[in-house]
Order: C-alpha cells, then structure tokens, then sequence
DNA sequence: TTACGAATGGTAGCGTTCTGTCATAAACAT
DNA sequence: ATGTTTATGACAGAACGCTACCATTCGTAA
C-alpha cells in the first residue's frame, strides 16, 4: 500500500484522495497521483481516458472513485464544478497568472515552436523523409555537441521500432569513409542528421559524403541554417531561440518524437511487435 | 439573425462562438449565449442538458457546435481542455487548420504539456532544487533507457554553465559504490534523476543510496510516478503521454532546459563566460 | 517452491450521449 | 396566398461511458 505525501497547495480533492481508507494500492496510488497533477482539467476526461492515460484499466478506475467514496467519474466532476463555482474562478483564469514572467515566456516561446512544427509536418518533403527512414534497409543517425544527446537519444528510440539503426559519433576519425564500407548494390541507406546552425562546417561534409554515396539525407535543423535546403529537400526547421542562456532543443526532441510515432506507424503491427519484445521494456513493466 | 456583443473579458469560446460566418438565427443565439455564461461548468454538461436549459433540441446543439467548427461537444471540450494553448500561444489561431489529426493532436498534447511546466516551477521544491544544483560542488546526472540521452544531453549542457558534471551510467556495475568514493567532508553534492515509471525497479535503489550517503536528490519524472515523492520532495513531474507508439519526451527536455536556464541565472556573469569559452562554441563560430 | 488472498484486467451488457435522416414549422419573396 | 428556403424537432441507430461478473496475475507467507 502506497501514500502520497501531502504537497504544498493542498487542494480538497488531493485531501480526500490520500485518505482513502486502508491506504492506496500501486494503480491507485498512480491514478490519484495523476488526478491531483490533472485537477485543473479533470472536468473534461472520461472513465476510459483517464485509464489510458494512466496505463491501468478502465474498471480500477471507477473502482477507486467509488471507494474514494465519490459516485463515479460523474460525481467527483460535480464536486469540482462545486467547489469551482465557490472559488469563483473560471478554469480559464486560473493558468494566466502562471505564465507571467522570464520562465512564463520561455516556456510560452516553446509551447509555440512546437505547435509550429505542424508546418513542418504538412511539407511533401516530410512523408517523403518519413518514407525513406522507413523503408530503408539501413539508418544513421547523427549530431553535434549539445544536441547530440538528441541524436543518440533519437537513434536508441528509432530502434526500438525498426531495425538497423546506427548512432554515428562524428568525432570518430573514421566516419566519412567508414560510411561507404557498408555499402552493398541496391541497399536503400538514410542518414538523418540533427544539426544547429554553429555546426555547420562539421555537419554539410557529412552530408556531402552521403549524397554523393546515394544515401537519402534527412536533416533536422534550427531556422538559421541555410545550407541544408541545397543539399537535399528533406529539411525540417525548428525554433530554438528562446531568449534563454542556451538554445531550446525540447521543440527539436518533438519532432524527432513524431518522426519516430511516424515511422512507426508505417508498419504498425511490427512496431508494436518490436516495443513489446524490446528487452529493457519487458524487464521493466514491475513498477517496483 | 442575431449577433452577440462582445463583453469586457472575451474568452477565445466566445470569440469564435460570435464570428459565425452568417451570423446566428434565434435558438443558436441562445445556445450561444448560454455557453458563454456558463463557461466554466462546461465540463460537466452534456448535448441533452445543454438542450433542457437552452430550451432547443439536442440537435440543434449539435449542429451548432459543428457550425462552429467544433467536432461536436465532445470537440468543444477538448478546444476548452486546449485553453492553455489557445490563451497563450496561438492568438487568431494562427494554426487552428493544421492541428486536426493525429500529429496535431499530438503536438497540441505536446504544447500543453509544456505550458503546464508553469505548475512545477512555481512549486516551493523548485527553487529549492535550482538551488542545490548551482550551489553543490559536485553534480551527479542519471537516467535509463529511452531517457538515458535526455540525462545525458542535460549532463552536456549543464555542465557548460557550470562545472563538476557527472553523467553515471547506472550499467556500468560500480554505479553505488562509487558514488561515496567522491565524498569528502562537507561537499555539497546532488544527484540528478530522470526517471520515468517503467523504470523505477532501477531509479529507486540509486535514489535511495545517495540520499543515504547525503546527496541533495531532484528527480525529474512522468506523471506515473509515484515512489519519488517520499524520497525527496524535489520531485518535477512531467505529462509525457501524447498517445503515439512511444511516449513523448519533448516537454521533459524543455524543463531540462529551464532548470539550466535557472541554475545559470544563479551566477549569470560566471555563466555567461563558461558559455563564451566554451570550447566547441569557439570552434564553431563560422557559420560555414 | 506452493498456496492463498488481494489486486487487476477482460468481456459483456446496460444506460446514456451523440448524430444522421426525414418530417414539420417558420420566415420570406413574389 | 403560394412556393421556396431555412430552421428546428422526432426518431432511431451508432458510439461511447460505466459497471457487474469472472478469469488471471501478482504479492506474500508458509
């Protein structure tokens, strides 16, 4: 049996649920963990969308409502209207004052970029790109300095749902020429390079050397770079500039999230098969 | 036909309600109205009860909805979920045509998740951790699986803005024993870890040996998580799940990059020079 | 290990909500 | 007044949300 530990700002709800009687199992400690973080939008979930979102069943959800001693999903949005209406504040009020402030504003600048990489995703280029990384028979992936966690990050979670996925260490001295060594005749090759604009002069050799040894490039970059477009039309742009003492790269790791769901969703049954099989997920599923 | 005046305050709802094209003929008026009065409580109605106190069938609801350009109350709902994005970020929503479908969805998802990054950083535990990051002498950073480039990426970047970064890679077998080998007397030392539920079997033993042997612990982790908050109460946590064959990990980076940001801003002028002298910055300048 | 109880999920069934089709009523122009 | 267009409602089918019953899995203690 789990407890969840009272936070600063106790709402009525996250008071009633961390008393249930006789303490919370490990699904209910998550569901109620989850309803007290989603409190402020609960009132438009259903039974079955919160199970998803929760990762258990529908049915343990309503069971815990119930034993929480609210009648139903149906219930417990009544007692939130109530309490709101009291409150006198209008779901929509109560986020403004959140966002004030240099965090407010950089978080408010990402939120942005990433609704505008819908743009990207509406190119032709981008279900060409999508396509090439799906179909072929061998991927490379690769990235400079700070975001070349991404790339390694991107490469780990392209395998988990295809195959034949290569992590390229630039800095390995053999790189350019180690490229051609995998070649065999009519292998279809991708190589997908996340770059930003002060990398440049490392990252358009690479890509060069690719082109000329007929692998398709994908190339992920922020709105400065200028080069990529005469290299190849596979070029998705993301705002990175947020004003903060780095760059942002949370926009760059969703797109590179959606390309993922996107090839993926090529093939979808193989993917599921690959996700499920992936050891470290199978050793993982024991939450403690 | 009838028309809506505007009033003081205009939700985005009433916005979109009053701009019909054709104006609204008496009954949706009504409706229309009444939504807009009764904003806050939507949630919790459904097309029928909206009709028994509008006084109009329940398809004449639905059609206006649809009239609207809502995919029914069940997209109303959504939208009004959506608040956060439409208040803040996409004013005369600028990309309304390209989030149908299921990238859309997801990158709203996404872009919601991240404004919601405002409730963690207002939380109490936040300057707390921001404060045991930049003030400890030494840094720790782990993190597993699909995450394990996230935590690497952070360990990267933060360590341009401040020295003595650590990534552990909790495989390589001493992970526990060597932590206390660092330990001298009185070093502030502090472990980062970026964990995400499935994962927990391995997070919790190393959460639990460095708090043993002293260390300040920020965990930063999905929204399933539930072990962490009785281990430290500089728990963040972060919506990760956006329904695509992976979860999304895009809004966890950008907090990463927001506690950088806020750890450099504790010592901006010692920040700033790291960052110029930064070796690989320096090389790359060039944009070519 | 085996066995037991608790916790959880699957399936099915019921009730509710939503929407498409057709019919009726109202508004308007001639 | 009459015909035409537009708005609205009644009904029914489809979809969805919720819960009861039973099977399975998990955790724990001999």
């Amino acid at each position: 049996m789990n407890e969840i530990l009272p936070s600063a700002e106790e709402s009525p709800l996250a008071a009633r649920l961390r008393s249930v009687a006789g303490g919370l199992t490990k699904s209910e400690a998550i569901i109620a963990q989850w309803l007290i973080l989603n409190e402020s939008t609960l009132g438009l979930e259903t039974g079955a969308s919160i199970a998803a979102r929760t990762g258990v069943s529908e049915i343990t959800v309503s069971r815990f409502l119930k034993r929480a001693g609210y009648k139903g999903l149906q219930g417990l949005k009544e007692d939130l209207q109530a309490a709101l209406v009291h409150a006198h504040v209008s779901p929509s009020d109560r986020y403004f004052r959140l966002l004030d402030g240099e965090i407010g504003a950089i978080l408010k600048r990402d939120a942005d970029a990433v609704l505008a990489l819908a743009h990207e995703v509406e190119k032709p280029a981008w279900s060409q790109a999508i396509d090439a990384i799906a179909a072929a028979d061998e991927v490379f992936v690769t990235g400079f300095q700070t975001i070349r966690g991404i790339a390694e990050d991107f490469a780990r979670r392209l395998s988990i749902v295809r195959g034949s996925v290569r992590f390229l260490s630039p800095h390995d001295s053999g790189l350019v020429e180690w490229i051609p060594s995998f070649r065999r005749a009519d292998e279809k090759r991708c190589l997908v390079m996340i770059d930003m604009a002060p990398y440049a002069h490392e990252a358009l050799p690479i890509v060069q050397t690719a082109r000329r040894l007929g692998l398709q490039v994908v190339v992920v970059t922020d709105e400065l770079n200028t080069w990529a477009g005469s290299e190849t039309p596979m070029v998705f742009h993301v705002a990175t500039k947020v004003d903060a003492f780095l760059e942002s790269t949370g926009p760059m790791t969703t797109l590179m999230n959606v390309i993922i769901h996107e090839v993926a969703g090529r093939a979808p049954e193989k993917a599921r098969k690959r996700i499920k099989d992936w050891p470290p997920i199978m050793r993982g599923l024991g939450l403690y």
